[in-house]
DNA sequence: TACATTTGCGTAACTAGTTACGTAATTTAT
DNA sequence: ATAAATTACGTAACTAGTTACGCAAATGTA
């Protein structure tokens, strides 16, 4: 049990902070536990390495869509996959404001150590989820829920009720 | 249902980018939610109003040790909040490293409103978890086990079984 | 009392996301 | 065929968190 927590103490009100906290520390778990293996590349790298070994190919947009994230967000990531070397871009010849992205050779050679990493990752995951089968379920509920109408105006039509 | 949400269709790999797509959105749709309302603070404001308003005066690491969070994190959202006048601070008389933080007249001021914009907040809460009784008692026990032992050593232990 | 250690907090540099805006290429409509 | 609307994507500016480092004040120790 933690100890003093004050998220917790004040119950729903902290939840979206504990969320939030829950989140970053796996993030930056993830960045230590990258580093220890030895192994250059950022948490959120890992989406677009599946959806191009899937894909082969992909555009900025594509991969916005397919992650529900904004599009300079994956501009962003992608800049730095390709400042090490992990993607390359060409133009398309039908569209040219189409970039074409697909994982480089040293993307290729890297796979096999990332996917044992991620193996581990998602073994993690499961311990974690020990005793709380239910856990994926709920979360796909609150993410329907609030894919049908957002937490803003669920919010604000609470408030006029008030 | 969420339609070719790949984060969904790659299960437990793409829960921890579901966690955070989630708190992320919720993040975003709450400043909106503000903005609508005509209220100027951040949403993670909301936490240090309530430390302050309970106890009055605390200082930038006993905050961040209430919430779990950095020191240079509490840092940073003090000095906005001290640049819109919400938040006043003095330095401590016996130790003079210790800056003692207090809301101002204004903060106390904007209290009532900011509360009932909490209150729907809290309202929003409970509808999302309508269904989902167990989702603070699920999120305590990943938070518990995390705690004990941190995602990073748990992913370091699993490679070296793989 | 002098020196080493710890504590408090501020800053810098980084990743990670957003919204808002701009521009060029494509598509649609008149 | 030309003008208008849309699309793709890049950049800027912002909040939001982290780790790493530095410094001064307080504390512990010889």
């Amino acid at each position: 049990m933690i100890q003093n927590d004050f998220l917790i103490e004040i119950q729903l009100v902290g939840l979206t902070s504990r969320l939030k906290r829950l989140t970053d520390n796996i993030l930056y778990s993830t960045k230590d536990f990258y580093k220890a293996v030895g192994v250059d590349i950022e948490p959120n790298w890992h989406l677009i390495f599946l959806l191009l070994k899937k894909h082969r190919e992909l555009t900025v947009t594509e991969i916005s869509e397919r992650l529900q994230m904004s599009h300079p967000a994956i501009v962003k990531i992608i800049r730095n996959m390709k400042l090490k070397d992990y993607i390359g871009t060409k133009t398309d010849t039908t569209d040219s404001r189409k970039q074409l992205l697909y994982l480089t050779t040293k993307a290729e050679l890297a796979l096999p150590q990332l996917e044992k990493c991620w193996e581990a990752c998602i073994l993690t995951m499961e311990e974690l989820l020990e005793g709380n089968e239910f856990f994926l379920k709920n979360l796909e509920l609150i993410e329907e829920k609030i894919g049908k109408k957002s937490y803003k105006e669920r919010t604000l039509k609470n408030l006029n009720r008030l």
